[in-house]
Parts: C-alpha cells; structure tokens; sequence
DNA sequence: CATGAATGAGCCTTCATTCAT
DNA sequence: AATGAATGAAGGCTCATTCAT
C-alpha cells in the first residue's frame, strides 16, 4: 500500500513538473531534462515511470481537456442546471493560465495521438449529445447548435479573456442568448 | 518586376508545400526537408527566401487563422448579412482537411510567437467587437456572448465536423438560435 | 558451509541466466535487467555477488571458451584416443546453440578483456602444444598445423553446423585425413 | 561523375575511420563521435551516407569476413593452385591486426544481422562446396572435412599468429597435412 | 541479503542552418 | 539563384551502477 501509494506520487510529481514545462514550452518543444529540473527528480527517473515522452504528453493532455468536467457535471446535474455546472467548472478549470495553454496545445495535438483524437471525438459527439439530451430534453440539429455554440463561446472566452467582463456576468449572458 | 514575380513566385510554392507538410505533421515535427521535398525546391534555397523555418511557420500560421476572411467580411457588408458572410466563408475555409489542422497547430502556437499573439488578440478583441457593431449595433456584453457564440460554435463544427448536417443548415440554424 | 553454498548457488542461477541472455543480445547489447529477470533475481543483488557487469561477462566467457575441455582431455588421455576425446567432447559441448553463440561472442571480445586473452593464448600456444606432444609425440610446426587443422575443422564445424552430416562420421573423417 | 566520385570518396573515409574505431572497441562499443573524429568529419555526417550506425557495421564487417577473397581466388584458378592462392590471400588480408580484430568482431555480430549471417551461410555452405569441387573434384564429405580443417587452421592461425612459423612455411605445411 | 527506486553519463539520431560550388 | 554536402547543438532514451529501506 505504501509502495503504490510513493509510486503514485512520484507519478503526480512528474506530471505535475510535465504540466508546468508543457505550458511555457508546448509539448514538442519542451526538453524532458527540464520536467525533470521542474519536478526535482532525474532525468532517467522520468523513464521509469513513463516509458516515453509521449506518454507523458498523453497524460497532461488528458488532464488538460475538458472531458473529465463535462463527465462529473453529467453525472450530478439535470436540466438548465447542467448547463450551468458545466459553465461554471468550464471557467473555474481555466481560470490559471498554465491550464490555458495546454488546452490550446492539447487540442493542437489531439490529430497526431489516437487517444487524444477518440477522448475528444466521444467529447463532441457522445457527451456533448447527453448534454443536449439533458438540458433540453433532445438533441436536434438545433440544440446541438446550442451545444456547440455555449462549448465554443467558452473556449473563446477562456483564450482571449476579455478584461471588463467577470465570469460570473459572461456566464449569465451566455446561458441567456441560448435560451 | 519579373524579377519579383519569380521570387514571389518561389516563395508561394514554398508555402504551399510548407502547408501540406505542416498540416500533416504539426509546425514543430515537421522537418524542413521534408518541405524542400514536398515543394521540389532544394532544402538550401528556402533559407534563401525565408530566413529562417520560424518565419516560414509565422507565414502559413497567419494564413490559416480566420483574420483575412473575417477582415473582407467587414469591407463587404453590413448588419446580420455580415454574419452570413462570416458563416459562409469560414466554413468555406475550412472546408479542407489541410486547412482545419492548421488552424488548431496555429491557435497551440499562437502564444509562442508574438506576432501571433498579436493576430490572435486583435481578431477576439477588435474585429470581433467591430462586428458586433457592424451587426447588432453596438458592443454590449450581450453582443460579444453573441459573437463569442457564432466563432466559438463554427469552430467546433470544424474541429469535429458532424456527419448529417450540412453546412448550408448548420449555418442557418446557428444565426438563428443567435437571434 | 550452508552459508558459501547457497552463495554459490545464487551465483549459479545468475549466471545460467546471463548465459540465456547473452547468447541471445551479445554480451554487450544485453541489459542487466534482462538477466536479473531471466534468473529470477533482483537486479540490485546481482551487483551483491559480481562487482560489475564486466565481471559476469569474464565469468560466461571463461565457460564458454574450450579451454575446459581441453584441460579434461589432456589429464583423461593419451595418444590418438586424446584427439578423439577432444573432438567428441568439443562436438558435444557445443551441440546446443547457446553455447554455440556464446563460443562465437567469447572469441570476439577476447581482446577486449586481458584475463581471456590470456585463456585464449594458453589454449592456442600452451594447450595446443601439449596436445601435440601427447598425441603425435612432438610439436613440430607439423604437428602444430595438424592441431590447428583440427581445432579450426570442429570450430567450423559448429558455427554452420551441415545437415547431412552427423557429429560421429564428422569426427571419424576429421581424424582419418588429419593422418 | 565528379559528384559521386565525391560521394564516394567521402563515405570511403567514413568507412575506413570507422575500420580503425571499430577495430579498437568492437562495434558496439565504438561510439559515432570517435569515427567521425577519426575519419575528420562531423558527426552528423555520417548520417548523411549511411542511415544508421547498423549499416555502417554491416558495411564493414562485409568487408572483414574472407567472401570477398574466396570469390576472388574462386575466378581465377583450378585445382591445387586454387588452395594455395586461397591461403595466400587469407594470410594476406588478415596480416595486420585491424583486419584480425575485425574478422572476429564480424563473426560475433553475424547472428544479429540477417545480412551477415546470409553472408556466412554462403560461405561455409556454397562457397567452400565450390572451392571442394574445383580442388578435389568432388564434395564429398571427406573433402569438405578438408575445406573445414582448411579454413579453420587459416583462421586459428590468424587469431593467434604463431612466432616462429612464417606464413610461406606454415601454408606449404598447411597444404601438405590435408594432402 | 534483497528489492526496486534513483542517478547521470553517454549514446544514436535528428534537424535547422550554413557554405562551397 | 540553386544545390546538396557539411556542421554541431540538442534531444530522447538506455543502462550500469548505487542507495535507501
């Protein structure tokens, strides 16, 4: 128990480090000795507990896509509240900039990683669907429109934060225009 | 004037082989010979009409963010046909596999290279609130959701391109649900 | 007593393991940690019971060399019956081909390592010579050349192993033409 | 034919810097950066004509294992005379040390490169059955019990190159024993 | 004794960039 | 202008060896 629980955080070590470097560099041009400076460890170290660098990208871009807040917001809420969860979390996630870039990198990436494509095409169809379905009790062209337009609005808010808008205020403007 | 003709012409045929080889293996992995190749002009002679790969990845990157479309919509028309025109020609755009990889490569790079960033934050900032002018009269809170909402949902209609709506409805219904 | 033996007989288990391994990567191309998995030993205690990988690698080379053999034969034999037992034994020691690439890896780093240059050179000068002696009385350059012959007939006989001919008729001719 | 003649020229440095480097350390202990300097070229370069270290190695055990000259001698003369020129060239070839470490080297990797094992396998199988035929007249199993202890005295006698015996002697000795 | 985590030197290879022709 | 050979700085990764437990 011990044993597993010291090699998970060693893991969350390095990942976090990764996340750091990740976000000042991008994937490709960030040098693993520098997560390994980030994180405090070696560089070889890294190597042990990932078994390439792709891997590691693989993680941080996993955590760095909105998959797991649409899924937890799915699970507790209904109705027009979802639609706030998710808004809420969505600007709470997003709010640091370090989590700002890597979803921008992520994204950027997500054509070359199969793993990354498939989390974010079960993102845009499956859960963005349930989404629909659960908010406005169907998922018709038009309230996928809806869905589309709300997940879209927030990504362009959260990559161009604008100054005199809080989030709070954005939000509610947000849920009023799409009704 | 030939003489900058041909050199204008070289340098298109560069960029058009850099898009080709960048959309398939991102700005950073793709390796300038594969370029040279690509273009069939030698790996020595595009460092004689761009100074550096960066300056060429800063080119095609400015070509396949929306800017110029979004800037000859405005030059062109007026009120909710601005909208339309904007629809239109961004989904047009994109319509190409090549073009929407670039896209997101560029939006991943974009805070790495200032004049980028500078594209970036003058299309989220300055165009987009001219259109809301343009289009809804005025630059209220509501009016940049709304614009947010149009940009935000075309991108995700690209980036995840739905297999049984046409562009011709999904456009219709977006502007609708715009109001 | 029990405390030695099963110092030895951890010892043995290494090195029946390096040997697996080593006959499969080359001495150099093989990982520690392959050889601690193959022996079922951690990797960390392998450097308990040999100083070095260098010092393993000596250990299989020395028993994959033919000197043994040789030493056997000549306490065991005398006269023709000598060539007979060395060639039988040679043919049998190198019957399975583990042993077979190891003969071939060993003869190929001998250089390297001044202890097995020191083996082969006893093998091929002092060895050799002895057996001359024993088996036609006399080292002349003769006698030495018949004893190359011999030694170099098994040696490839070995390394490209021909299908129609067994081991017995092999040996059988061996001896009747080297007279 | 200036350009390849260029091209050649250099990958021939290469070769023959990665001889001597190879010749020293073995092949899997010679690093790149010590044939580059050896050949006085980057080591970059060496990329540039061969692809990878494995086929710089397989390009120079090639040339270390005997084929070369069995194929030689194999074009040029009959019976007898085809031994002796057999053994003179051997002797020959593998007269200085570089050749000598390199022939066992060669013979140590030809496990691990299909190449090279398909190059032995012709030797010792078809070649040497030719070399029978042409000498002897037959393939029996006796004269190729003749061409074994033919080659492998040659090759004992490299590996460890006798003091007294001059090469002209022990080759007519050589010649005599196998009748 | 035993384990496996930790280290860091060093290796092969890639690739942007320069240069001689 | 044009070519492709040449350079060298990194980069990802492996692996022998050490160490804390």
């Amino acid at each position: 128990m011990s044993r597993r629980d010291a090699r998970e955080r060693a893991r969350e070590r390095i990942v976090r480090g990764a996340m750091r470097v990740f976000s000042r560099y991008g994937f490709f041009r960030a040098p693993v000795h520098l997560i390994a400076r980030e994180s405090g460890i070696s560089k070889g170290l890294i190597f042990w507990y990932f078994s390439s660098k792709d891997e590691l990208i693989l993680e941080v871009a996993r955590r760095s896509l909105p998959a797991d807040l649409l899924r937890k917001c799915l699970e507790e809420r209904q109705g027009r509240e979802l639609l706030e969860c998710i808004g809420r979390r969505y600007l709470e996630k997003y709010r640091d900039e370090e989590m700002r870039s890597l979803l921008i990198y992520s994204m950027g990436i997500s054509q070359a990683y199969p793993e990354l494509e498939e989390e974010v095409r079960v993102t845009c169809d499956e859960l963005l669907r349930e989404v629909a379905r659960k908010a406005y009790g169907d998922d018709s062209p038009k309230s996928m429109v809806r869905m589309r337009a709300l997940f879209g609005s927030l990504l362009c808010y959260v990559l161009r934060r604008p100054r005199n808008v809080s989030e709070e205020e954005y939000l509610r403007d947000l849920l009023e225009v799409l009704g």
